[in-house]
DNA sequence: ATCTATTAATAAGT
DNA sequence: TACTTATTAATAGAT
């Protein structure tokens, strides 16, 4: 049950290394199968190994020489460019690594603030925020009272009808385990069944998007 | 967004095979990337295909005439079995596949004697039934009655006690709603809040595994 | 090229 | 060694 995303680098352990290796192997080669199958392409992949007396060759061991006769016979030109290729192809997940770094700071600075939000709504303090984080903050304050007012909005002008037609139904009494729904099918929820007000005080912020992993409650004065 | 599962032939539209080629060919350079740095053995991968004037080749050109110089090296002995690789690899796959079909086949089997078992408990009649699939049905319904037991025993001897608590708790009329709660915790559902008399009834049998992928609503009379 | 729902691969346990 | 399952990774189809 792969619980770590793996770390690439030689893996010490050495029945891990094999058992990794074996299966990886068996991948590699079923997926250069599908591209060749898929796309008609020529390809061929050859993995040597301490495990194996032979190398694992696809497609075949004649298949794989009529490749390789067809990559000899490539024009030389250009060679340093290729014999650079190990280096560029590692360079360019340096740049993709750097990318996706940044945009993952921009992401925690985004849950950061929003912690900070809630942080405030349930009466800590902003005593001790820097201008750059009491901007940051004013910034997502003003986008999240939007949102909350778009939300509002729509619960007020369609949602609200439907909901309270359901909440009708309930209270009638009809089925808190309706026997006749498969289980397949979604039951209403308790989300679902809170009264309208509570669903306009519900915890989960809907105006920030699915990707953040946490929101924080409200701790609503009840008076 | 993949909608299919893929199936394992020539892609006839002419840019969905340019773009599937792309995708794939990248994901089987970083695998082989990935297995020679995991497992510190000496790979190789050649790609040709109309899409590129020069082959995809891992790791560099050079890396790659090194990697081959070692497969020419190899003795040419046993010749005819490499030359085989790919018929067998086939053959393997189908092997496999039959075992799969086989396994499915019980599977189902399973699956339709529980949907029998729930089909009876709503009060369909057996009597178009073979002499096989009412004794399968009786093997089942043996093994459904034990699970039954183990479960009425585990909730009646630890679980009910938690259960009664909660409801008793919930009966004082604490929170629907627990604005303490933060959003990522498990809330108790609608299934924990029947009542104990409800869990018994059950529509989802306890005993079946859950990989059954759907079950079938008991109709109880209401009397 | 980018975005996600979905399938596929696979790390760690058994 | 093979099987299982939780989780990450690859990617098909759409934008």
């Amino acid at each position: 049950m792969t619980r770590k995303k793996v770390s690439l680098a030689y893996i010490e352990n050495e029945s891990a290394r094999k058992s990794t290796f074996k299966k990886r192997k068996k991948g590699i080669m079923k997926k250069v199968n599908e591209l060749s199958t898929l796309c008609g392409v020529d390809a061929c992949a050859i993995i040597f190994s301490p495990y194996d007396a032979e190398p694992e060759v696809w497609p075949s061991h004649l298949g794989a020489q009529r490749i390789i006769s067809r990559f000899r016979r490539m024009p030389e030109l250009e060679q340093s460019r290729r014999m650079e290729n190990q280096e560029s192809y590692t360079r360019q997940r340096l740049t993709k690594a750097e990318e996706q770094l940044r945009k993952q700071h921009k992401d925690n600075r985004h849950k950061e603030m929003t912690h900070l939000m809630f942080q405030c709504l349930i009466g800590e303090g902003l005593q001790y925020l820097n201008m750059v984080d009491l901007h940051d903050l004013g910034v997502l304050l003003n986008q999240t009272m939007r949102d909350v007012d778009g939300r509002l909005e729509l619960l007020t002008e369609a949602v609200l009808p439907q909901e309270m037609a359901m909440l009708n139904a309930m209270a009638r009494g009809e089925n808190s385990f309706n026997a006749q729904m498969p289980s397949g099918m979604a039951m209403p929820t308790m989300q679902n069944q809170q009264p309208i007000r509570s669903l306009l005080r519900s915890n989960v912020h809907p105006g920030l998007d699915g990707n953040v992993a946490y929101t924080f409650p409200l701790q609503w004065s009840r008076g």
